[in-house]
DNA sequence: TAGATTGTTAATCGATTAACAATC
DNA sequence: TAGATTGTTAATCGATTAACAATC
């Protein structure tokens, strides 16, 4: 079993986004050094991360970007199901439910869940709100592998394990609870205010020095 | 000039999350292998991070959780004056605005800005929408180090340059747009889809191997 | 052809983990 | 005291960068 690069992986989205920008600007080809340049990547860096996709470039002109972006979306398997129940109808769930379409990710919601019931019923960009009595007969009936969790933290543990007792394969945690899940599943988690230690820290340390 | 660890100091608040909770159930001291069970950071990790806020812990006891809470709050200065600005009052800058106050994050923020005139005047959380002309004139009167921008990627360089030129020193950037700013002041960008490549990799390679 | 850009191997760097003496 | 837990030094691991031959 060869070993994934999952730095590789996280970056490659943001490799596509700027070559589907280019496309759009007609351009056929990328060199790895405009895209080091403007992505703040070091050049090798993005070399050996398109190499995982499989695609070559071209010495002296670099890579088309046509099938170059085709192979990205293979490599991430933008084209496999990649269906997904989302769960807590709040900012951030509805964020997620407007930007799926013109955010480049692969990733299809298919149906949201909140316990509210002034928000069941709705539809936010076609995407209807269901009950949350709902969501574990329908991941088993329609076969949803990825479940979404954008309610407050104190919900976040019952529903993740309603949705892997009803067959989810992975789960993407926008709480800040530290759910736990069997081995088995996949778990991201995401911390809206990771990087906000850093920033701060790192202000205050300038106030300091002036 | 000793070298900061930003791995650390971003899982600072995670930890300090965590003691938050222990500490509302009256616990005392808290030793880092249980730290280690419930967050799945490496025990010596969790105790090297640690070690940078100066604070001790006791052989056989552990870390005093009171006095371990305020060393984390110390270090990461959070008793500093961060006062931030948010521009764009959409779903994601409404979260960050109604958060603030229950995620312990050292952040304050003061004042919000849109160029919706339906969102002017407006208030959350006691958070006024104040009007985009606005901006930069307030940066510089209020002294204002930290900007956050949460609007559609188009609107963020212009946003960045108002808030460079206005004395800002910190950039917190929600958008999809690659923002250029001077070297001298410090950007961190959230990337809301940055774990997403990853775990759809992940799941899909998994039902393959079915 | 000459040279720009590729892909890859080797070197470096930094972060994580293991080992262990110190100590309440 | 004995032993649990600490803090730190050394070893490992993985990711990033440098160097360079291959080639369109």
């Amino acid at each position: 079993m060869k070993k994934v690069n999952n730095s590789a992986i996280r970056r490659l989205p943001r490799y596509y986004r700027e070559l589907k920008k280019w496309q759009k600007n007609k351009r056929l080809f990328a060199s790895t050094r405009e895209l080091s340049e403007i992505l703040g990547v070091h050049e090798t860096q993005i070399r050996k991360d398109l190499a995982i996709t499989g695609h070559r470039g071209i010495p002296k002109k670099g890579h088309r970007i046509d099938t170059l972006l085709k192979a990205i979306e293979k490599f991430l398997r933008w084209d496999d199901d990649n269906s997904a129940f989302i769960v807590g109808v709040g900012n951030i769930g509805t964020a997620l439910i407007k930007h799926k379409q013109y955010e480049n990710s692969g990733l299809k919601i298919v149906a949201a869940f909140d316990s509210n019931p002034a928000k069941i019923g709705k539809s936010i960009n076609s995407v209807e709100v269901l009950p949350m009595d709902k969501l574990g007969n329908l991941i088993e009936r329609m076969h949803i592998h990825i479940g979404i969790i954008t309610t407050p933290p104190h919900a976040a543990q019952k529903i993740a394990n309603t949705m892997v007792k009803s067959g989810i394969m992975g789960i993407w945690n926008f709480t800040s609870e530290q759910i736990i899940v069997p081995e088995n599943i996949i778990l991201e988690n995401v911390d809206l205010y990771y990087g906000l230690s850093v920033l701060s820290h790192r202000v205050s340390q300038k106030l300091k020095n002036k």
